[in-house]
DNA sequence: GGTGGTTACCTGCTCGAACAAGTAAACCCC
DNA sequence: GGGGTTTACTTGTTCGAGCAGGTAACCACC
C-alpha cells in the first residue's frame, strides 16, 4: 500500500526550534491529547453504560436502530463507520442480550435485518440519559458557544484524518 | 422520528464535514465527535505503526522508555495513565518482539525493570517519524496557534473527565 | 445459461482495554 | 516480630477493533 515515502518533500527540520525534540514529551501534542482524552472518555462511557448491560460501542448501534428502525448489518457498518466483522459480533451479543432481533431480509437472502426489540425500548431512555450525562461531564465548564467551538475543533481534526484516509497522497506530504 | 435536525440547536450549517451523524442528535455532540475522532486517529496510528511491527499503544511505552530509560511497570502505568494488567501483557509482547528487556528491580523484589533493547533504537527514528506524520495529518490545516488552541481544548475536556473521575459527586449532579 | 466479479456476512486470529481475583513482597504499626 | 494493609505484578475473562480468509447469494455481461 501507500508507502509514506518522503519523496519530494523531505526537510523534516523546518520546524520551530523551540521544542527540544519530538519524542514522547513533545512528540505529537495534539495526537497525544487525543489519545488521552479518548481513553478517559471511553472509560467514563463504559462505567456509565455498564449498569445498563451495554459495552461501549454497543450503545451506538442501538441508537441507530432506535432512530432509524430495522437496518441491515451493512447499513449499520456504514452508518457507524465500523467494521463488518466487529458488527457481526456486536449484533450477535446484542441479540443474545435480547436487545435486538435478526430476521432475513426478504429482498436479499445474503442480508439480515437487525431491529430493536420492544424490550430494548426501556433501555432507550437510560442510554439517552447516560449520553446527556457524559456530555455534561466532558463539557462541564463550557458555555454553549464553547461547546460548539469544541465540537468544531474535533470535527476539523476528524475531517483532516478522513481526508488523509481518502487521499493518501496528501498524507505523505502533510507539511505546510 | 428521523428528524435530521437537532431540535433547538443553533447548529450553523457547516455540516458535510464528514460522515452523516444522524442519531445521537440531542445525545452528545461533543461526545460523539470525540468517539469518531478517536477511532479515526487510532486507525491511522495503527496503519502507520504496522510496518514497524508495533500495535497502537505499544509505541507510547517505547517512547517513555527511550526518553526516560529503564522504568518499572508501575511507573509506566502511571506515566501513561494505563492499566496494570494491560501493561503486563503489552510489556510481555514487546519483550517477545525483542524491543524491551526485563530484569528484576534490585531494590524491590516485587517489581521488574523494563528497558529498551539496543535493537529497539532502530525503531526510535521510525516511531518519531510516524508520530510527526500523524501530527501533521491530524492538524494538517491548522496554524501553530490553532494547534495550541486545539490542544488546549482537548486538554480541557480531558481535565473535565479527570475531575469527574476523581470527584464522583460532581458527576452525579449532572441531572435535574 | 454460464462465467466472473461484487456484496453480505461469518469465523479465526491478534491486540489493547478494562474488571476481577489471586500471589507475593514490602511496609506499617502495635 | 507478628498481623494487617498496601503495592507490584500476573492471569483469566469479556469486549471492541482490525486484518485475513471463506462461503453464499446476487448481479452484470457475454
Amino acid at each position: 500500500m501507500t508507502q509514506p515515502t518522503p519523496a519530494g518533500g523531505p526537510t523534516p527540520e523546518g520546524r520551530d526550534a523551540t521544542v527540544p525534540l519530538p519524542a514522547a514529551a513533545g512528540g505529537g501534542p495534539v495526537s497525544h491529547a487525543i489519545f488521552r482524552l479518548a481513553r478517559l472518555h471511553r472509560m467514563h462511557a463504559g462505567q456509565l453504560l455498564r449498569p445498563l448491560g451495554l459495552h461501549p460501542g454497543q450503545e451506538l448501534v442501538m441508537m441507530q436502530l432506535w432512530e432509524l428502525g430495522a437496518q441491515r448489518q451493512s447499513d449499520l457498518v456504514r452508518l457507524l463507520d465500523s467494521d463488518a466483522a466487529t458488527m457481526t459480533r456486536t449484533v450477535q451479543r446484542l441479540e443474545q442480550a435480547g436487545f435486538v432481533r435478526r430476521r432475513p431480509d426478504p429482498t436479499d437472502r445474503r442480508a439480515s435485518l437487525v431491529e430493536p426489540t420492544p424490550a430494548s425500548q426501556a433501555l432507550r431512555h437510560e442510554v439517552e440519559r447516560v449520553w446527556t450525562q457524559l456530555e455534561d461531564l466532558v463539557a462541564a465548564d463550557l458555555s454553549a458557544d464553547e461547546r460548539t467551538d469544541a465540537r468544531h475543533t474535533l470535527e476539523r481534526l476528524e475531517h483532516n484524518l478522513a481526508q488523509a484516509a481518502a487521499d493518501p497522497d496528501r498524507a505523505a506530504d502533510a507539511r505546510p
